[in-house]
RNA sequence: GGCGCCGUACCCAAGUGGUAAGGGAGCAGUCUGCAAAACUGCGAUGCGGCGGUUCGAACCCGCCCGGCGCCUCCA
């Protein structure tokens, strides 16, 4: 059974959904007033993990992540270029889906905007008004925390201890400092909602009380986001939510560590982030590798510790992957009529799903879960020298597809390998193949048609050239037991 | 000032009371025209330091050292 770290209790705790075999998740999105950066990039990959891993485990799963579209940054940057906010937030929304798509992050069931919710987020403000949990001063609505007893429950923090190291300039028509705005009233040029309260438009966490209300109903299962975001704003969610219904909110709270770069936060203000798409220009590899090398570099930290981000790192886990799609490979090639190793396929596989289940159970530990997968790529090299038959190498690329799905690892037909006869199938998958890579698949396959000759007629001289003045080129040579080659970028 | 996290080999990273997973890199060997891949072997008597609890600790407790995060928009 899966065991997930709940920030709310401090505690690795049993997963049991609400309601028996549906799950019901809220994921805090983004605020699209810029791009993406690899940070984003982690915190949606960990939930489109937990969620694949949850579908593969039999649960139905509603998965809610949101878009922040109304903003006092967006409301800037619009300003600074000129713009209306939706130029600002189409842009965005469109970025994040091309870069998180690059990423094989999936989309998820409901991916609702705060600008289409302020109807909802009115009338939540309301009920919190009429509980006596929030009061409106000049056209603006607060929550008031010192009305609210339980505040302060996931962050483990006591107002009175905020208040010690408040360095905010407190705000003199709040009651309390820690108060905050669920409407904030209007300035001319801002984007505007009419409200009982006049012009306004919504604060920044009634969004994500009245969205995942509205999608989830009151109460639902998981909640998730980045570790910053436990506080203020899912505090904050969690007093409006159960002060408005009475009821519990989310039941699980799981939060993501850090991306780092050299042990520190990466962050704008330390203007030390690199973006997805910036990665994905920089890199040498084609798109779909480039996607795929991210998401097991991110995968290889488990989710809650930081991990930081480097060339270096990303080059080990391309090395890593680089094993296994050679065993992919191999695994298409026919390989005799053997089968010795067929008899103890099926254990190896058995053995590695338990483990890779065992691992993902324990609060989604997927360096370990990638350590089973590792564990069955050895295991499947060593049948493979004894021989699979081809029934049984079909059965091993099957178990590395569906365990890999979990990760959305190992789902690319043809990476950038492939032989002779596997040209054209590269050249679909490679769709980044690109601009300074001077040899198109058709030219390279040429070249070692040229160079099979050479070799036959023992002019290792010229086969050798051929090999250097394609690696000059970053493409690699593997010569076959039959005389034939392939290669891959 | 308050709350919290982390420190395991050259690098990344599991392990949370029973005697150090896995990956990458490296070295040696088998195979190969060469190379790559694959396979085999090597690789921390020690888990930041010092004490303590225990038959037994990387794991529990205390102190110390070092790094980081949150308390302000932030994944």
């Amino acid at each position: 059974m899966l065991h997930l770290f709940n920030t709310l209790t401090g505690k690795r705790e049993p997963f049991k959904p609400f309601e028996p075999r549906k799950v019901g998740m809220y994921v805090c999105g983004v605020t699209v007033y810029d791009y993406c950066h690899i940070g984003h990039a982690r915190s949606a990959l960990v939930f489109d993990v937990l969620r694949r891993y949850l579908e593969y485990s039999g649960y139905t799963v509603t998965f809610v992540k949101n878009f922040t579209d109304v903003d006092d940054k967006i409301i800037k940057r619009a300003h600074e270029q000129g713009v209306t906010c939706e130029t600002i937030t189409k842009k965005y929304i469109e970025a994040y889906y091309e870069d998180m798509g690059k990423l094989g992050i999936r989309r998820a069931t409901e991916e609702p905007k705060a600008t289409e919710h302020i109807e909802e987020i009115i009338r939540l403000t309301e009920v919190l008004i009429g509980k006596g949990l929030a009061y409106v001063v000049d056209g603006d609505v607060y929550f008031h925390v010192a009305h609210y007893p339980a505040y302060g429950r996931l962050s483990k923090r006591r107002l009175e201890d905020l208040q010690a190291g408040a360095r905010v300039e407190v705000d003199e028509r709040k009651r309390h400092p820690m108060d905050f705005a669920l409407w904030k009233r209007s300035k001319a040029g801002e984007p505007s909602w009419a409200s009982p309260w006049g012009p306004g438009r919504p604060g920044w966490h009634i969004e994500c009380s009245a969205m995942s209300i509205k999608h989830l109903g009151e109460t639902f299962d998981i909640h998730g986001g980045g570790m910053d975001l436990v506080f203020p704003h899912h505090e904050n969610e969690i007093a409006q939510s159960c002060g408005a219904t009475g009821k519990e909110f989310a039941r699980f709270w799981v939060h993501n560590g850090f991306v780092q770069i050299n042990q520190e936060k990466m962050s704008k203000s330390l203007g030390n982030f690199f973006t997805i798409r910036e990665i994905f220009a920089k890199s040498d590899w084609p798109e779909p590798v480039t996607g795929e090398v991210l998401r097991y570099f991110l995968l290889s930290t488990q989710y809650r510790g930081p991990v930081d981000f480097s060339d270096r790192a990303v080059k080990e886990a391309k090395n890593a992957l680089n094993g296994f799609y050679d065993l992919f490979e191999r695994l298409k090639e026919p390989n005799g009529s053997e089968e010795k190793g067929d008899g103890v396929l099926a254990a190896a596989v058995e053995q590695a799903t338990a483990s890779f289940v065992r691992a993902m159970d324990d609060d989604l530990n997927t360096p370990m879960a990638l350590a089973a997968l590792q564990g069955l790529r050895g295991d499947v090299n060593k049948l493979l020298e004894k021989g699979l038959s081809s029934r049984g190498r079909t059965r091993a690329r099957e178990a590395f597809r569906s365990l890999g799905d979990v990760l959305g690892l190992f789902q690319l037909h043809a990476w950038q390998f492939g032989d002779a006869s596997a040209g054209a199938a590269s050249s679909q998958a490679g769709g980044a193949t690109d601009e300074q890579a001077a040899l198109t698949d058709e030219e390279i396959d040429r070249l070692l048609m040229e160079r099979r000759e050479a070799r036959a007629q023992k002019n290792f001289k010229r086969a050798d050239e051929i090999r250097r003045s394609l690696a000059a080129q970053g493409i690699m040579i593997e010569d076959k037991p039959d005389g034939t080659s392939r290669w891959k970028r």
